[in-house]
DNA sequence: ACTCTTCATTCAGATTTCGAAGAATCAGAT
DNA sequence: ATCTGATTCTTCGAAATCTGAATGAAGAGT
């Protein structure tokens, strides 16, 4: 009964393309690349993480990480924070700008989706729910994306008081 | 309730943000760029499709598919054969290397879904394809990425026989 | 102090992508 | 037949992107 996995996989493909489709469509409203968002977004989950998190998030290079956080800092749509605990990193986050830049896109899948979900009835809203969480977890690698569940940066939160916004080099 | 639709697409985007991570990794084994690869795929799905088309169905402009065509034709991926009904188009479709190079490229999350998929119950695993078709079939735009069900070039079969592989200028 | 590692950056080069212009072809109207 | 306008694909140059390697700066361990 493998053929149940395979026309999961082509379900998922189909859902995959679409999700692309959108966010180039999306880039190009907002006026972002792909990455920029992907990076943008990356910012929201985390509140505060560093350029090397990034780029493993991202899925791109360390130099390319510096490049796409140079790029958002111009536009204002992050901040940088030198590290107290370690001066080679910095934290990045979210200015308010960037939040809004964020919310204010459009997204239609978003919005295609909602619209359609709400329309379907609870315990096929709740099938589903529990269907796409079973296969975020089957797929999704564990430390990736969300390292909002990751400690290592938690300790730093006591430096957010009395520091300055430094833009590197 | 609009929290459980949030919820879906948090989890959407931890199946979007591995299947990303999966694709660059497949590319980089492959040798390939992920668009060629995504082009490869879309041609293997419709055995026989133009650039325009693939450039709707890849997301990208004609020119962009013109470039993907002929590398792919270059490593004799695709073969390009020209339309005897429009002279001005030509069909793409894959060679067997092609073909060998699509499936003998290990996909990880293809085979880490496959596998835990085939150890949870059979109920459930009923639940997430069904849930999985709904959710494609809510996001995904109608006539794309799957031209299979593209009538328009079914009537050109006939071309098939006699037709020399050409490679245009 | 010394070495080894990690983090971020710079720089040059390769690649990718696209818009615009152009050539070929088709379809329909005159 | 010819003309016109639309469609398909290509070429070309410019812009943006990404990366590997080299570099400097800072931490960690001995």
């Amino acid at each position: 009964m493998e053929d149940r996995a395979v026309s999961c996989l082509i379900a998922l493909r189909r859902v995959l393309s679409a999700a692309d489709h959108n966010a180039r469509a999306v880039a190009k409203v907002t006026g972002l690349s792909v990455q920029q968002l992907i990076v943008l977004r990356i910012v929201e989950d985390t509140t505060e993480i560093t350029p090397m998190m990034i780029a493993r998030s991202a899925g791109v290079a360390p130099a390319t990480a510096t490049a796409l956080i140079e790029k958002l800092a111009q536009m204002d749509y992050v901040s940088r924070r030198r590290s107290e605990s370690d001066r080679r990193r910095y934290w990045v986050s979210l200015t308010e700008a960037g939040k809004a830049a964020l919310h204010s896109a459009p997204d239609p899948l978003h919005q295609k989706f909602s619209e359609e979900f709400a329309r379907i009835p609870d315990y096929e809203q709740a099938m589903i729910l529990a269907a796409l969480e079973r296969v975020a977890n089957m797929v999704s690698i564990p430390g990736e994306t969300l390292p909002g569940t990751d400690e290592s940066h938690v300790l730093e939160v006591s430096e957010a008081l009395g520091a300055e916004t430094i833009a590197p080099a």
